[in-house]
DNA sequence: GCCGTTTTCGGCCCGACTGTTTTCAGTCG
């Protein structure tokens, strides 16, 4: 087994042992040891091989016997046995926001509730609200809970799509007789929620294709096997508690259908509608085949060469949505879209002085390694306890040491700055003579969603109306298919930060990926400038750059729409314009 | 289950909110 499949398993372990009503600490433990294991870097094997794995951080004894037997033989009698005691319909119910293991624990003892479908019917027939512990209420937000969850339902995040999608294409590359290969579908219009993955190949033979495709690694179910289609499942079991299952099509077309297919897949469907009208207009007829006329068909050897065929501009899969794209492209006027390595720098990283897992050296040294040239910190503030806050004291050493890491490197600039708290009230979450020792202030929310409409824009609008915030942190809270937004009127947040100068973050963890693209469109067209930033809580995680500038992008962003295309100086410059208040 | 030590047992992040209670347990971030 893999560090990643380790890991797995030991916060799966860490759910159960709550489930069982195990003490939190211990339950606490495994879970350490699964997100040490997630961030080390090497191979666990070679570890277990030395003996060594105490030496990481939250490995004791009783752990290393245990990782050790999952690494040589793939197995845990430990964990078999747990999983044996508990229905997985019990992990699933933990999704359930404000249920957690204890409540849980309940419904199952006292109920005998052990999947969802069981306790949505013990919730509409009243019996969970008669429960100790438990009322009206708790069984209300269950129900709705439950409906939550049935609409976040067969989908899964991007990253998650992408990984299953980037192995599916390692494997095909393996496969004899494919001529070109391509994600299409919504994964490569790099939308933030995926149903399913799209691949499309040109071959001048499909069958055996098809046939390489259906035995790939890690196929779990083959739904359907064709000439120019086929079907599969693959289930990689319980991951952050639900199960994660996700299909996959494969279509093999002759190469001269290449370009019409992969623009027919790719969609979105409305777009496809409204470049089919167009060609009509010009007395064509497009399909997933072919773009034919009453002259025959007009031959196309790649995508381009289909919108040239209609006078349009080649419009990027991002934009491909039918809100504005086509009539944009039919009269040239296409923004030119930033790309990944347009950005040379970013401002919202978290090191282990708060809740990351990388020292501020590791973070710097991590961003270089990308090409980026200068990496903002910053850290939590001093009310966020859990993330281990920076107080005012903490803060000056920590600027005093990023003093000495600058005065070390000539070629890579590290930012002194802090995510500070936006405290209920739309108060910072610093006195301002600790907020004016920054380079710049990240504000964002972690605290109090609940608040109301009114109270929520409120204390936004606030904030990022106080001269020293320069950009707004994930303005809406959400978290993919976990959390929906909290209550907040962005328009009056965005015009807010508009008439400031204060810049709204593109989230890019792709957890959050907050604001959404639609927002971004809207900020863009309010005169908002935006940032694009990881998040990153460790140093792997500041390559989710990219998946920011997948929203950037559907967002119609330019490069001079994002803070951090700037090079060190001039960022450097306009930090410091916007902290003078200019 | 890990860690550290005033070294083998006690602390482990902790405060706020919610809905349930009648003084508090469970959940969340």
């Amino acid at each position: 087994m893999d560090n990643d499949q380790v890991a797995a398993i030991l916060d799966e372990i860490a759910t159960l042992l709550e489930l069982q009503g195990e003490n939190p600490f211990r339950c606490q433990a495994y879970r350490n040891a699964a997100r040490a294991i997630q961030q080390m870097e090497g191979r666990l094997s070679e570890l277990v091989a030395a003996g060594k794995l105490t030496e990481i951080r939250g490995i004791g004894e009783t752990l290393q016997e245990k990782i050790t037997a999952l690494v040589i033989s793939g197995r845990l009698a430990f964990y078999d046995d747990l999983k044996s005691k508990i229905p997985t319909g019990l992990v699933e119910m933990l999704r359930i926001p404000a249920i957690g293991p204890k409540k849980v624990k309940a419904l199952f003892d006292q109920l005998g509730i052990d999947d969802l479908v069981k306790l949505k019917q013990a919730c509409e027939e009243g019996r969970v609200a008669s429960l100790k512990g438990f009322g009206a209420k708790t069984q209300q937000k269950i129900l709705e809970g439950i409906a939550f969850l049935g609409q976040a339902g067969d989908r899964v995040r991007l990253d998650q799509a992408e990984a299953v999608a980037n192995s599916l294409l390692e494997g095909l590359r393996g496969c004899a007789g494919i001529i070109r290969l391509e994600v299409c579908g919504s994964l490569r219009r790099r939308k933030e929620i995926i149903r399913d993955i799209d691949i499309l190949a040109s071959s001048k033979d499909a069958r055996p294709v098809m046939k390489c495709f259906v035995s790939l690694p890690g196929v779990s179910q083959v739904i359907g096997q064709g000439d120019t289609k086929s079907s599969i499942v693959i289930d990689k079991g319980v991951v952050d508690g639900r199960r994660f299952v996700i299909n996959a099509d494969l279509r093999v077309v002759d190469d001269d259908q290449f370009p019409f297919a992969l623009n027919y897949f790719t969609g979105s469907k409305e777009h496809n509608v409204a470049i089919r009208g167009r060609a009509q207009s010009y007395g064509l007829k497009l399909n997933e085949y072919e773009l034919v006329g009453a002259k025959g068909p007009v031959r196309c050897r790649d995508e381009g060469d289909i919108y040239r065929a209609l006078d349009m501009d080649y419009v990027p899969p991002e934009l491909r949505e039918n809100t504005g794209e086509v009539e944009a492209a039919v009269a040239h006027r296409l923004p030119k879209l930033i790309e990944k390595q347009d950005i040379l720098g970013t401002f919202h990283c978290h090191t282990n002085w708060s809740d990351g897992s990388a020292s501020l050296e590791e973070m710097a040294m991590a961003a270089r390694k990308l090409g980026l040239q200068y990496l903002g910190i910053a850290d939590h503030s001093q009310s966020l306890k859990m993330a281990n806050g920076l107080t005012p004291e903490r803060v000056h050493q920590q600027q005093a040491e990023i003093d000495q890491l600058n005065s070390r490197m000539s070629d890579f600039t590290i930012f002194k700055g802090t995510e500070c708290d936006i405290l209920p009230d739309g108060q910072l979450d610093y006195p301002d003579d600790v907020l004016v020792s920054f380079d710049y202030v990240v504000a964002s929310i972690h605290t109090h969603f609940n608040q109301t409409l009114e109270e929520m824009t409120a204390r936004i609008v606030r904030a990022v109306s106080h001269p020293r915030v320069t950009m707004l942190g994930h303005g809406t809270g959400r978290l993919v298919l976990r959390r929906e937004p909290y209550k907040v009127d962005m328009e009056a947040v965005m015009k807010a930060a508009a008439k400031h100068g204060t810049r709204i973050e593109i989230n890019a963890h792709p957890f959050r990926l907050d604001i959404d693209w639609l927002a971004c469109k809207r900020a863009k067209s309010l005169g908002v400038g935006l940032v694009i930033n990881p998040d990153a809580h460790a140093t792997q995680e500041i390559a989710h750059i990219g998946y920011g500038v997948d929203v950037a992008r559907r967002g119609w962003l330019e490069k001079s729409d994002v803070l951090n295309t700037l090079p060190a100086d001039q960022v450097a410059k306009a930090l410091a314009a916007k902290k003078a208040g200019k």
